[in-house]
DNA sequence: GCCGAGGTTCAAAATTTATTGAAACTTCAA
DNA sequence: TTGAAGTTTCAATAAATTTTGAACCTCGGC
């Protein structure tokens, strides 16, 4: 289950006319790189964020790319990521194409969006579920402490629903 | 990135001579491989951790082997990887050699247990890393902003390694 | 409309992670 | 001690996830 830091960090070389990663910005890289790898979010993603989070400027997409050394379509499906979970925004300068990117202002509030689109679905999804697993094993006479057992979690799974929308508002809430 | 819930969830059959899981146990399983799945935690975990969880009595090696259709091997690291992080209690009576298996009293602090063993280390081993990133940037004359999320990070991780022990004490302190 | 810069898609390839099972180890009972 | 039940290890294999890149969109300007 990818116990806690083995030999991570193998590194990828920029792409020639792109300034290669400086040992500080490496350095970041390796650590957001971890923090994403407990939630199972992709090194490039990380990559990515952490790239921007430590640029002055908003960066492009060719530049991110070329600095990292990644794939055409490893930044545009990063970049979704990083979009749908509103940890980066766009500031396109006008009379341009282009798309420029940097980290939306809070990343605690970009952490709570990540985690709350993983688990509120998750949670969602599995109430009729764990009402079922509960009223199943109830008509089959199961035993007293599991019984408990199942509805405790039943309502820890409702008090969540209930609950993390205040922890933070939806967008548009 | 495993992206919300496609086709998650195939079946392994019970081993002969093991009764093959009930239609409540398979939901509440594909319930609790979701939710480690967010953690990165695999799915035979989740299903060692879930048969326990709606079992009346406890389970010893064998049964768990035979009614999940796995490995001994994955039972064996399933099996620890639960004790390791507190999840599970081993019961064992008297007279006998077998190890009979329950889950710990409370789910809750199993999983902040889980988390504060995921997490804590990963903070740990980077502060040196975040303040000398921070050190070279300002030594590079960065962006004020760029040092101010920095600093932040700093602050925050600093933060958590104090906090997280308050919020659950290690176990023995 | 047409063109091309700027991005996206997605099947195939590369990489990472999980599982298996046979051999090795431990420990208790006799 | 010895023997074998009970468990762990770990190299090999299987499965899952990530990355790549070439083909394919899409939109704004001409």
């Amino acid at each position: 289950m990818k116990l806690p830091f083995e030999k991570s960090a193998r590194r990828r070389p920029s792409r020639p006319s792109f300034s290669p990663l400086q040992p500080h910005e490496v350095e970041l890289a390796e650590f957001f790189v971890r923090m994403a790898a407990i939630l199972g979010v992709p090194r490039s993603v990380a990559e990515i964020y952490s790239l921007l989070y430590i640029s002055p400027a908003a960066l492009d997409f060719d530049l991110i790319q070329g600095r990292l050394g990644i794939s055409k379509g490893s930044v545009s499906q990063g970049l979704k990521f990083l979009r749908d979970h509103e940890m980066i925004l766009s500031v396109k300068a006008k009379g341009t194409r282009r798309e420029q990117w940097k980290p939306t202002p809070s990343l605690a509030a970009s952490l709570v969006t990540l985690l709350r689109n993983q688990v509120l679905p998750a949670l969602d999804q599995a109430k009729p579920s764990l009402q079922s697993v509960l009223d199943q094993a109830s008509s089959q006479g199961a035993n007293a402490e599991v019984i408990a057992r199942l509805t405790q979690l039943n309502r820890w799974n409702t008090r969540a629903l209930e609950l993390f929308p205040l922890l933070l508002p939806p967008p548009g809430a």
